[in-house]
DNA sequence: CGGCCGTGGTTCAAGTTTTAAACAATAACT
DNA sequence: AGTTATTGTTTAAAACTTGAACCACGGCCG
């Protein structure tokens, strides 16, 4: 089939997405490398934790959340660890399984750093942009997510597990302490 | 000044957006390593010197274009003439300058790969927008641009240039071969 | 002219990430 | 039981990025 090529107005689209997320990405890193001594990445995997139920998600599931492969987040996890910011534990229901749970000092770190983070994504992002903008960037957004990880899950692994309910203990995928 | 923090709409724009240029990113790069040999960024700067006049491109202006660092710039050159697919000259007019310019090959490199690229980008990006959302997706990326170089020119160097036209000999930027 | 500062661009020295592939352990299915 | 699939880590090698230092040149000013 011959090239579909963009129309003008889409390339202008497509240009000022990669000059955006360019700047943007480039902007948070350096934001969270001050204050947080980590760059954005790795904030993400506390901010994950932090909203996980009891603060704690297996591995798979956060990378899967975080769209990045395993290695990876293993490599971000150790380092987390090293700093103290986030512990590892063995899964109760799955003896391969492991968990990383935020600690304290790494939810401290969360709440410390918050602040500034949301500033710059503020400042960055939505202080420019009336509610419909805000709804339809998430539309758009949603749909480019969803065109990358229905085709191809590249991902290592398998794409979307359909599996049992989480209710059921001796299956279920994530392990709360409760 | 108490944290502004993001409302729900906001937050889930938010997420969504990250989750997508995450994606994107890994995807683009993946589609463009196996079908050219190189990431994303490297086949900007070839697109970048495509459009040029002449094909050629001072350094700092290319930096510039792409929104990265000079240094950072001077390595992905680096490989590229390794590659064949650009060759570096001195500027006639400036002899700290130098220029750097598209080869045939890698001309020929880029016609050969662009189509699948496009294609990538079409079916993540713009295969599920209507075309206002297409220009919302302008002036939502253009409004972060904005706001990230106007701000904090945190690249290297200087931010707007404000100089004198281009067509002033003794001073201008680009070294068109003619 | 001569001195100074600013700019263009590269180099250096680390370090950080990333990746792919291989692996070990366990689970799940047949 | 035996095979196959998952989970998560490890490994080895690259690839990339960064920041600072640096050199050479251009521009300005007295």
């Amino acid at each position: 089939m011959t090239t579909r090529w963009l129309t003008p107005e889409e390339q202008r689209a497509w240009r000022a997405y990669i000059a955006a997320s360019v700047l943007l990405e480039d902007a948070l890193d350096r934001q969270l490398q001050q204050e947080a001594g980590m760059p954005h990445l790795y904030y993400s995997v506390l901010a994950n934790l932090s909203e996980a139920p009891d603060r704690r998600l297996r591995m798979t599931d956060l990378a899967e959340s975080l769209k990045i492969t395993r290695s990876r987040l293993t490599y971000a996890v150790a380092r987390l660890e090293k700093d103290g910011a986030v512990r590892r534990e063995d899964c109760k229901w799955d003896k391969r399984g492991s968990v990383a749970v935020l600690t304290e000092e790494g939810m401290a770190l969360l709440e410390r750093t918050a602040p500034g983070h949301v500033e710059t994504v503020r400042r960055a992002v939505f202080d420019h942009l009336d509610p419909e903008q805000v709804e339809q960037l998430e539309r758009i957004c949603a749909g480019i997510a969803e065109a990358l990880q229905g085709e191809g899950p590249r991902l290592q692994g398998d794409g979307p597990r359909v599996g049992p309910p989480d209710d059921l203990p001796w299956r279920r995928r994530s392990c709360s302490s409760g």
